[in-house]
DNA sequence: TACATGACTATCC
DNA sequence: GGGATAGCCATGT
């Protein structure tokens, strides 16, 4: 289904450019919510992967986390590498330099 | 550093 | 239609 809070959440992934990551946390706060969970839980059951870059999408503290699709976090890692993110054994390289923040 | 608790949703009984 | 469970996590102890 597509509800609103899953529309919200991809809709905030598009806006994020080539070569940059962000947060669930990011998200939930662009979002006004504390449910990071729940933001994930709608990324990895999102219905329409090529739409959403949601490979995009790491973990607060530099790691890669999980991935839903092709052959999981490896595919994930490597997406990153081809548009400039450098990652290192499921940790991104420089975390701060391609952190993307959301403008209000 | 590792474990337990927390906020919110979608999905499965 | 309603209640219980788990989820691409965060944060505190």
């Amino acid at each position: 289904m597509a509800t609103v809070f899953q529309q919200s959440v991809w809709k905030a992934l598009e806006k994020i450019p080539q070569g940059k990551v962000t947060s669930y946390a990011e998200i939930a706060r662009y979002l006004n919510t504390a449910a990071v969970r729940a933001v994930g839980s709608a990324v990895g059951k999102n219905p329409n992967a090529p739409e959403v870059p949601c490979h995009r999408v790491v973990r607060s503290d530099g790691r890669i986390g999980q991935y839903s699709g092709g052959e999981g976090v490896p595919t994930k890692v490597r997406l990153l590498t081809e548009e400039g993110v450098q990652t290192l054994e499921g940790k991104i390289i420089d975390f701060e330099k391609v952190y993307w923040e959301f403008k209000p």
